[in-house]
DNA sequence: GTTTCTTTCCATCAAATGATGGAAACAAAA
DNA sequence: TTTTGTTTCCATCATTTGATGGAAAGAAAC
């Protein structure tokens, strides 16, 4: 139940922000009472970090297994590879990229600390796609490359709705055209060339095609 | 007095979010009473729409001013140029990106009704960059690469708070190295050549011993 | 100066929201 | 079965928040 709650609110959280999630929405999304969800993770601000905590472990697992496909490969393929994974991820998972983003770009009334204890990768990121030399400290200039590749991957999925109204799209073909837009911004500028034309397998961005 | 509380408004609406934004806590910023605000703008999701409507007037200015600029010019010319005023201007209005993130990225509890003016936008900025040809229409593969543009810059501004304090940045640090990292990513891609650096070789350069 | 219209604020309301105490339901241990 | 501990819900509170009526203050017209 507790694990529920959790997941729930991990949803509301990320739909309508912070101050517009209330408790009740949450417990009645979990179909439960409102006193319940006091009772497993006491006050919103508390239920709110779990939820931050909980998302971060996820992230931290997601990026371990692209570590593991990419690894060894020319970087023009890590990257293909990456942004494919991390945006199938993201999609499945749009939660992480809304919380993600609230985080970054919007203040709480109450104070909110910064958790120190929730990493944000970012150096991790750039070292395993082979972007800063392992050991050595990553240079400020790299990481806000990878912050803005990472911001870029989560603008598609947080704005799904918007986008797809804006562009008249279907889902199925929204999510190839993101991929394939991605690729095209992401990969000439780390890379140095050009990436293929999209064709059928890059296109629909099928994981297991791609990772062969 | 009424604009006076718009502009406050727009500030806070930018950011807390819709549901973060209080009555009072405009009212308090603009230093009038709370029922003056109900006075002059009635509900506040009226306000709201009054402060999307405001923002979105001065993008289209913006936009205008931007294609003066740039009218005539080479590609690269046009996107550096481009990519420069509209991060300049929006640093120094913030609440512009905040307002365009949070509507793109978030849900309101009550029905909100999409400005149905962004799509013809979009369009009116791939034509002004010569991205796509006057007077056909545009296709959703540039539209979907404008999004994707603007949005990077939005996040760099929205984002600034939370990325300083990431990288360890103070803001006069951060602006240009905000910059210099859009035209990393973006010139390369709608060019097909790369941005000459900021002032020495080292744009590219830690990134180019490692990657090959 | 008086009247009329506009603007501002004080007091207040109703609904929404965060939060809690205590009783009931349930489960496990004795 | 009884006891003990855990979990759930009902009822309720205190604050916050969106919103309004009406009095006072200003400003404009006469």
């Amino acid at each position: 139940m507790k694990a529920r709650i959790l997941a729930v609110a991990r949803r509301v959280f990320g739909q309508y922000g912070y101050h517009g999630a209330t408790t009740r929405i949450i417990a009645k999304e979990a179909g439960i009472d409102i006193s319940t969800l006091y009772y497993h993770w006491g006050e919103k601000g508390d239920l709110f970090e779990a939820v931050i905590f909980d998302m971060t472990e996820d992230m931290r697992q997601l990026l371990r297994r692209v570590e593991k496909v990419i690894h060894g490969r020319p970087l023009a393929e890590r990257m293909d590879i990456s942004i494919d994974m991390c945006t199938t991820y993201f999609f499945e998972h749009p939660e992480i990229s809304n919380l993600i983003l609230w985080r970054y770009f919007h203040k709480t009334r109450e104070e909110m600390t910064w958790d120190e204890r929730v990493p944000e990768f970012i150096s991790d990121i750039a070292r395993s796609m082979g972007l800063s030399a392992p050991g050595e400290p990553v240079s400020t200039r790299v990481k806000i490359r990878i912050l803005a590749m990472m911001n870029s991957i989560h603008n598609f999925i947080s704005g799904e709705h918007f986008f797809r109204h804006t562009l008249g799209l279907e889902r199925d073909e929204y999510i190839p055209l993101a991929k394939e837009t991605l690729k095209f911004a992401l990969i000439p500028a780390f890379t140095g060339r050009f990436p293929d034309p999209p064709h059928s397998s890059e296109t629909r961005g099928d994981l297991v095609e791609i990772t062969r």
